[in-house]
DNA sequence: CGCCTATTTGATCTGATTCAAACAATGTGG
DNA sequence: CCACATTGTTTGAATCAGATCAAATAGGCG
């Protein structure tokens, strides 16, 4: 068990963004032992109907938490960003009902359920921090449901992106309009429930009306209230506090 | 503030099925005062946007969470029976991203969020419990985003019975093979993200194949195992503990 | 009985899927 | 540094699941 100095930073961050946490909360964070794993892309890290013992926060990369029908077809429930804990759920059901999986080549942070328990009793205000935060999540589900349902492809799209820039922009992971976003558009398909084909058409629309851009792994906003608009993303579901630098919305469009 | 007795029973009956309780827990759940309030079908309960500063538990009747989209299109989010708390998120989150509207009239019972701050202090066990139980719901609304990403209407709408039946039958409200279900084809049109007419072939499809019979509100199951085969339900995701009476996959298909 | 709301049926349309092939990018080893 | 393999993106054409529109029945219920 190793524990590099700073590594809990980005999940501090990001619980920071959702609520207020208390110094000797911080301090108890920071010195959380965790047990740093690099994992290719596309490797599974939990399965359902695994029971971990472990919980993980993501240091670096995109990882997915996903369900499979009886055809094989692929659904992702959730994409995590660094800085999220994307198995909490884990925690508290002890039984996985979904596998989660590296999108991107990933490195996490693992560290134990009893820490966790451990940390929950001497910071009842952290336990409630720590269920806000699968509160929010189960929120952000919603929203992927209700634009599965309701949405046509391209609003979806935007949404999604929209979301991506959002989440990312929260930990820092956002330079002025562009952001690294190193999914394959058959992944993307996973997330919006659509073929890989009209995902691609999809974009191609966003493209063609000047929203955005999106080559060599990085998207770039070229218009982030028309994006916005046509997804029609509005931050609240989010629950952010607090102000965030470098945040797509901030920014005006270019003349 | 008036507090019939046993009011809250069927909320505690909910909270045993996905965990312990303790006799002082459930003590104190009894002892929560509560005021009932009846609401006509289709009413909003609670909106998009609200803060509020109560919590209500289902005596009777369902209730349904919902987005509604640009063009007024309606998403079902989450469908709640009695015994269940639907806005948990409401108490965690404070400020509500989706309505919550009364599906059919409805008998709630509501109770200050103050009163369970004090609960959740002096009980950190049930505090645990109710996270845990916004967790489950979490698991249902990323199993509604799966089928409804991933299969097929038919698939959809046997699965979305197999689980409303599931839920009826750990609150004691499944008799046999039968229990109430007084929403319209409308309604369950908008929990599934199809159309109306979509709904009623599919349930056409299942009367066809003998599965069930649906008809003056109340659902027959007549084929249980070939239900939730056609629907792929397993279950696992409502995470129930103990055993259920009155489950209808215990009992044996009709010769 | 008559009104209102829900269910059912029919016909047509369309957003998205599927299948298949071409094209572009990225990486790998010689 | 190039040839080749691999993986991802793009295009085209055919098909289909599910939506939409409209009208006909069937249930409640005052």
């Amino acid at each position: 068990m190793s524990r590099a100095l700073g590594s809990n930073g980005l999940m501090i961050r990001k619980i920071q963004s959702i609520g207020r946490l208390a110094p000797e909360e911080r301090r108890a964070l920071l010195d959380l032992p965790v047990k740093p794993r690099t994992l290719a892309r596309e490797r599974a890290i939990v399965r359902e109907g695994d029971r971990p013992e472990q919980c993980f926060s993501v240091l670096e990369g995109l990882v997915g938490r996903a369900k499979v029908s009886g055809t094989g077809k692929r659904q992702l429930v959730a994409i995590n960003v660094p800085g999220d804990i994307p198995d909490l759920e884990g925690y508290t059901l002890r039984i996985m009902d979904h596998a989660i999986i590296a999108l991107t080549p990933v490195t996490l942070l693992f560290f134990n359920h009893s820490a966790v328990d451990e940390l929950v009793r001497r910071f009842p205000n952290l336990g409630r921090l720590l269920w806000r935060e699968t509160v929010l999540d189960a929120a952000i589900t919603r929203v992927w449901l209700f634009n599965l349902g309701r949405q046509p492809a391209v609003t979806h799209l935007a949404h999604f992106l929209c979301e991506m820039a959002t989440k990312l922009a929260v930990v820092g992971l956002v330079d002025g309009q562009s952001f690294p976003f190193p999914l394959t558009q058959e992944q993307v398909s996973d997330a919006l429930g659509l073929s890989n084909v009209h995902v691609n058409r999809s974009l191609q629309t966003l493209r063609r009306e000047g929203l955005l851009e999106w080559k060599a792994g990085t998207i770039t906003i070229r218009d982030w209230r028309g994006l916005a608009t046509l997804g029609e993303f509005d931050p609240a579901y989010l629950h952010i506090v607090g102000e965030v630098d470098s945040f797509p919305m901030a920014s005006e469009d270019p003349p």
